[in-house]
DNA sequence: CGACGGTAGATTGTCTACAGTATGTGATCG
DNA sequence: CGATCACATACTGTAGACAATCTACCGTCG
């Protein structure tokens, strides 16, 4: 028992360092998703290691998880390639991922609270507006922020932890087309956040389905112009 | 070009030990799955390597592999330890494990060819006949064969190996629970093996939705069995 | 008798060194 | 001139060693 009970997060934590591996596979990490390392690239260890300041093995322990998660290739006994995403890989992953979002619509409006709720409604406002701004950058991470509030309200730490490594994934192999679908995505925001209020699991994921696979056609619609290229 | 032609699958590929961490690897989750290690258990770094005879390292290695997909719980500077699951998380798990195989099902009677349609009939039988003769051990490795074809056959490749994680830990959390649903399951399978041939997506999915439903409920009255020693 | 501080043991985190293997290049032979 | 073989190179795979950190226990003080 503590002698003083201490205001929630009144302590700072005081930043750990924390493990080698973690902040260089944070580091490789946003080297490959901002495309820094493009894909097919070989990554070498000791050059990694000697350009982060750090030894092989922090290196290597990163590369591995990189792999295990899909990010990188690793041939065995020549090392590690920026992995490159095949077409029908991605359109399997977009399609994984509308059946994640769907589910955690189901979820969503079976669990939210209506403080939940009102959280959505905040959010979906913040983008409106930013939309209306043509803030690409604060659109994209709300609507990040949106899609990530549904998976907490859904109440199911599995299902998303699936959705959040599917959703990071699909990002990256879609980043190269901006893309921006403007007013019309949060207006199907606000039709799932209606269907969540009213407790219905059936219109919440044909909804969110709806929602997914127009994302998708936009994705694929940008990604076949720069097809061209 | 080769001066030969080779017969398919005429190679021996001369058994590559293959990297010692892939070695290590499969001996844990061996360990792991089969409860030799016990959830909650601590796991050694060096013990574990001098068992096994080898360094240090590729331990480490198979370990944060093993920690990624959920099997041991890494606490910083603490080590390894076997993961407990909690009653919630296997239910969640159970969860997505019922959505995956749906979605598969609703694949595969898209795109199932009619020599695929008929490995699943093989499959069947085979475990039709093992019921009869109470087999446990047949019965088991046939249903996740039919399963995993099941998968295959959507030919979504994303999707399965999620579902296979998912799967294996499901079949970890429930295995002290002996399951046994007899010719009930089987007859089940039968009934998803017509909706795929009829090319009938809806009724696939909620054929393999019920499925898994009654799997779960059959795990779960033998958890709660257990739950009271 | 309870709480605090110090010390010892053990374990992880990291670095350096060595061995094994695949790749690319150049010389040699047909 | 083309193909093949041998060599050199570079990188990964593995092992061993050192430093930092956490846990547990014990003695001491209030």
């Amino acid at each position: 028992m503590l002698s003083a009970e201490l205001p929630q997060g009144a302590v700072p934590k005081l930043e750990r360092p924390g493990p080698l591996r973690e902040r260089v596979y944070e580091a490789l990490l946003e080297l490959i998703t901002s495309r820094t390392l493009p894909p097919g690239q070989h990554l070498v260890e000791s050059e990694l290691a000697g350009q982060l300041g750090v030894s092989r093995q922090p290196v290597r322990e990163a590369l591995q998880r990189l792999s295990n998660e899909g990010w990188v290739d690793l041939r065995p006994a020549q090392g590690a390639f920026v992995h490159a995403p095949t077409d029908e890989e991605a359109d399997q992953l977009l399609t994984v991922r509308t059946l994640l979002e769907a589910e955690a619509a189901r979820l969503a409006a079976a669990n939210a609270t209506s403080a939940g709720i009102r959280e959505l409604e905040a959010l979906c406002a913040v983008g409106e507006e930013a939309a209306r701004r043509e803030d690409v950058e604060t659109v994209v991470d709300t609507n990040a922020a949106f899609h990530s509030k549904v998976m907490e309200l859904a109440g199911n730490a599995v299902l998303a932890e699936l959705a959040a490594r599917v959703d990071q994934r699909v990002r990256w192999y879609y980043t190269p087309v901006a893309r921006q679908r403007g007013a019309r995505s949060w207006q199907e925001h606000r039709e799932l956040i209606a269907a969540i209020t009213d407790r219905d699991e059936q219109r919440a994921t044909g909804v969110m389905r709806t929602h997914t696979e127009h994302t998708r056609a936009s994705y694929q619609s940008h990604s076949w112009e720069e097809g061209q290229g």
